[in-house]
DNA sequence: ATGCATGAGCC
DNA sequence: GCTCATGCATA
């Protein structure tokens, strides 16, 4: 009960999958898939591409959640500043616990539980958009989301936030300061990955606008040079750690195979491979479910 | 910087 | 069960 993890499909698939594994890689030599039943695989994003034709993102319940109407587009202004500024601004000593701040980065950083629970109502507490800020797109024009643009202001962005002498972290965590309406803090993976282009390209144009009004802010802060002591955080002792799976070179491998043989496999398919791998089913699912996510990103610094 | 994971919203 | 935004953990 290997052979025939693609069900109906055929074992020459696999087999072919399988061999491309020992043979090593796998690349462009696999589309010999004669008449599988792909399904509508989105593109991949080429800046070359032009704007948004996010059919993809936009067809599932994207309400720009993160989208910022309160921001205008003017970062065509380099500041030629190279102050350093401690950390974060704004909300120096009476910083207690407002009722719309999303302080979770600083008090209850572990569980995202407790953070979804304890903010029930914030646009997204680590997750999604939801009903909360419907604003479509106000006052965006083409520049806000063509890829050009979007390149040059993250390159500008990690440029002038070290120049600030602030870390990925410190600005997601800064956000959360910045109160804007349904604006919270965000991980350093999530900079990290807006200054390197790793992210969809609608996730890119929400977060610009947010980045862009931090940027200006600390900037302002730091011509006006303030310090304060914003005492950082301590994390809370002892929370249960998620432990990360890791998949061995191997098992990727075979992975990557099947992954190029047919992106989405069925549940079955899923539980087969998870089988023969000896993986979790689960793992191989959210396997899937990354590979194609990562697919779908933009990451096209690189390509140009 | 990136791999594996979670959870909301949707089908 | 999927997509999508996002994050913890870790290389």
């Amino acid at each position: 009960m290997q052979g025939d993890l693609f069900g109906g499909l055929n074992d020459g698939l696999l087999s072919r999958a399988e061999a491309l594994v020992d043979i090593g890689k796998h690349p462009g030599a696999s589309p010999p898939v004669t008449g599988l039943p792909q399904l509508k695989h989105d593109m991949m994003y080429h800046p070359s591409m032009g704007p948004p034709h996010p059919d993809g993102a936009s067809r599932y319940g994207w309400t720009g959640h993160a989208r910022s109407h309160f921001v205008n587009n003017n970062d065509d202004e380099f500041g030629p500043d190279d102050l350093r500024i401690d950390l974060s601004f704004s909300c120096p000593h009476t910083c207690p616990t407002p009722p719309v701040v999303r302080v979770h980065a600083f008090c209850c950083m572990n569980s995202m539980m407790a953070a979804a629970a304890s903010h029930p109502s914030l646009p997204h507490p680590h997750g999604h958009p939801h009903s909360g800020h419907p604003h479509p797109a106000v006052g965006m024009h083409d520049a806000d989301t063509d890829p050009r643009e979007l390149e040059a202001f993250a390159e500008r962005f990690k440029q002038r936030r070290i120049k600030l002498g602030v870390t990925q972290a410190d600005v997601g965590k800064a956000l959360a300061n910045l109160k804007l309406p349904g604006v919270g803090a965000l991980s350093q993976s999530t900079i990290c990955r807006f200054e390197s282009l790793t992210l969809s390209h609608n996730n890119m144009i929400a977060l610009k606008p947010i980045l862009q009004a931090w940027l200006e802010e600390a900037e302002a802060q730091a011509r006006s040079k303030r310090r304060d002591p914003d005492a950082p955080n301590v994390l809370p002792a002892g929370e249960k750690k998620r432990k990360r799976t890791s998949i061995a070179a191997p098992e990727k491998r075979s992975l990557e195979a099947y992954f190029a043989v047919q992106p989405r496999p069925s549940g079955e398919k899923i539980a087969a491979i998870a089988e023969k791998l000896d993986l979790k089913k689960n793992v191989v699912r959210v396997w899937f479910c990354n590979q194609r996510q990562k697919q779908k990103r933009m990451k096209f610094a690189a390509q140009h």
